[in-house]
DNA sequence: GCCGTTTTCGGCCCGACTGTTTTCAGTCG
């Protein structure tokens, strides 16, 4: 992603920060958190469609925003920065990001006790004069101290796979001692973001308090931070940090409203809100409302028609053009975990992995495959027991002999063949001529021409798929120094295929790169990279990312068959 | 500050919980 993007986004979200710190509440800081949001979704990079004047065509981008973006990538400052953040002691910006303290509170206690950053904050909470000022208390103190202590010791967000097996956790508990009917994971997580900050739980049931009460004696409870009539908000301790979990309940003619709501993302339910208002309703997580007559709510497919629109599946509810697309009828009818057949990038015993050949093929053919693809690692990749050109070769002589015995079921030989720092490929070509399906990617060197390598490799006739193009671990690395334009621009002339890998952390491509590389006329595979028999699991993170990606059954290789998918292979190689 | 099949001006989503309140502001999602 372009940096300037990223760059301006945080000016932006500064700028809304400083406003509201100065007393400023409303739209216009609305409109800056929107356009820093709007920036970071954008794969386009800033600085071309301003040299293009096409900033204003970006929806949440109008004069006012385009015209900073124009001055700050012109002169490298932006004039409204400078003034709004005047007289704001920069400390005062971390205050935000305390649970339970706002712009208002933090205001407060610069004005009255110079309050100046977080160590300030400590001192007046601790010496009892934060409890004098107006509007605060005891209660209040103890709150923040209390929020203080969960950044803190807070692990930042959690990956897809703590935040799937957690919210299971609490699910099956609350439906075990309460007469909850149904128990739900709503907000980011069913959505598939790549890392979760809370738990959203929604339940329905006839007894609120008794379910309410169950939610907040989950043994893992560390702190309640609110318990209402129908609603919740514990912090619990994991294996990773505090984790805030968040509960509510509704009626059951209300659940689909509330699950409609719950599910967001706030951009998405303001848009649809917006639209609702335009045709005399309103909408509010109790259902779709016409003079305070309840029209809809008790599903969530009612609520989208009685708006006018068809049902949007979680994944495309991020105001990113679903609304649009519903109403103009041409929603992507979005790829399912059943349409998956094979899984293409599996690593065994023989390098890195954890399983036997067998063993995975064992567990591939429970999950309803019909093939996979082995693929070691190179050469190169010594630290994880790559093979040599020998071992490759004897090792698909092995394949092809169970082939030979499996029924129903077919083994692709493969290799994750390391791009050199160089820009080679890892084996001599008549190696590679041998395997089914040859997958490329970069191990080392990531930032030595990572662009110009990768191209070479798609430009490489027996290449067919670049894995984790990115190269970015979530949370932790960056990924290499890529133009992933240029890549989806280069993959899409030579027909060859990218990847999303599966793999928690990775999630790479991620789901903005992998929808413009479908636009492009890019095919996807998506793999999950699996090093052991449970990891082949991960696909559930993968497809996730596929449809937050729009992706349909057709953008992905592993929706074909066997014959499809060794005919398109065979095409590869014939057309480079 | 953005935006337009009622608008280039006047709108802009909606409600729960908490704490400090005697009628409501602040924070959160």
């Amino acid at each position: 992603m372009a940096i300037k993007n990223q760059e301006l986004a945080r000016i932006f979200e500064r700028i809304a920060d400083a406003l509201e710190l100065k007393g400023e509440t409303g739209f216009r800081v609305l409109a800056y958190r929107k356009a820093a949001r709007v920036l970071t979704d954008l794969t386009e990079d800033v600085a071309e469609l301003d040299r293009e004047n096409r900033l204003e065509t970006v929806p949440g981008i109008g004069s006012g925003i385009a015209k900073k973006i124009h001055e700050y990538l012109a002169t490298g400052k932006m004039k409204k920065l400078e003034e709004v953040t005047a007289g704001i002691e920069p400390g005062l910006f971390a205050l935000l990001d305390i649970p339970g303290v706002g712009p208002r509170t933090v205001k407060l206690l610069n004005d009255k006790l110079r309050v100046k950053n977080i160590d300030d904050l400590k001192r007046v909470l601790m010496d009892g004069s934060a409890a004098q000022l107006p509007g605060m208390g005891k209660k209040k103190v103890e709150n923040i101290l209390k929020g203080l202590e969960q950044i803190e010791r807070a692990g930042s967000r959690m990956y897809l796979n703590e935040a799937f097996e957690l919210a299971e956790l609490i699910i099956e508990y609350i439906r075990s001692g309460s007469d909850a009917k149904e128990v739900i994971a709503a907000g980011s997580l069913r959505r598939g973001r790549e890392t979760v900050g809370d738990l959203d739980i929604l339940a329905t049931g006839s007894n609120p308090q008794q379910i309410v009460h169950r939610f907040v004696t989950f043994p893992m409870t560390r702190q309640v931070l609110s318990a209402g009539e129908t609603k919740a908000s514990i912090v619990i301790a994991s294996a990773n940090g505090l984790r805030q979990i968040d509960l509510r309940v509704v009626e059951p003619e209300t659940f689909g409203a509330a699950l409609q709501y719950f599910t967001g993302s706030k951009d998405h339910n303001v848009a649809l809100r917006t639209l609702a208002q335009k045709m005399g309703l309103k909408i509010s997580e109790y259902g779709v409302f016409r003079n305070d007559r309840r029209i809809a709510g008790k599903t969530e497919l009612e609520v989208y028609q009685a708006i006018g629109l068809p049902y949007i599946e979680p994944e495309l509810r991020e105001d990113r053009g679903e609304i649009a697309a519903a109403q103009e009828n041409r929603l992507p009818v979005l790829v399912r975990q059943e349409d998956i057949k094979s899984d293409l990038h599996i690593h065994t015993t023989a390098s890195d992995g954890s399983s036997s050949l067998i063993e995975i093929v064992r567990a591939a053919q429970q999950l309803g495959y019909t093939h996979i693809a082995i693929a070691e690692h190179s050469v190169s990749a010594g630290y994880a027991g790559g093979l040599t050109a020998d071992q490759l070769l004897s090792r698909c002589d092995e394949i092809d002999r169970l082939n030979e015995n499996l029924k129903k079921f077919r083994i692709l030989k493969s290799a994750e063949v390391d791009i050199t720092p160089d820009g080679k490929l890892d084996y001599p070509d008549s190696v590679l001529a041998r395997l089914d399906l040859v997958i490329a990617s970069i191990h080392q060197a990531f930032n030595r021409d990572a662009t110009r390598r990768v191209c070479n490799a798609i430009e490489h006739p027996l290449v067919h798929i670049i894995a984790h193009p990115s190269g970015r671990l979530i949370g932790k690395r960056p990924g290499y120094d890529i133009n992933l334009e240029k890549v989806i621009e280069c993959a899409a002339q030579n027909r060859k295929i990218l990847e999303i890998n599966s793999y928690y952390e990775r999630l790479d491509l991620n789901d903005v790169w992998a929808r413009q590389a479908k636009e492009a006329g890019v095919l996807i595979a998506v793999n999950t990279d699996a090093h052991s028999v449970s990891d082949l699991s991960w696909m559930r993170y993968g497809v996730m990312t596929a449809r937050r990606a729009w992706l349909t059954r057709n953008d992905i290789i592993n929706c074909l068959s066997l014959a499809q998918l060794m005919k398109l292979l065979a095409r590869l190689r014939q057309s480079s």
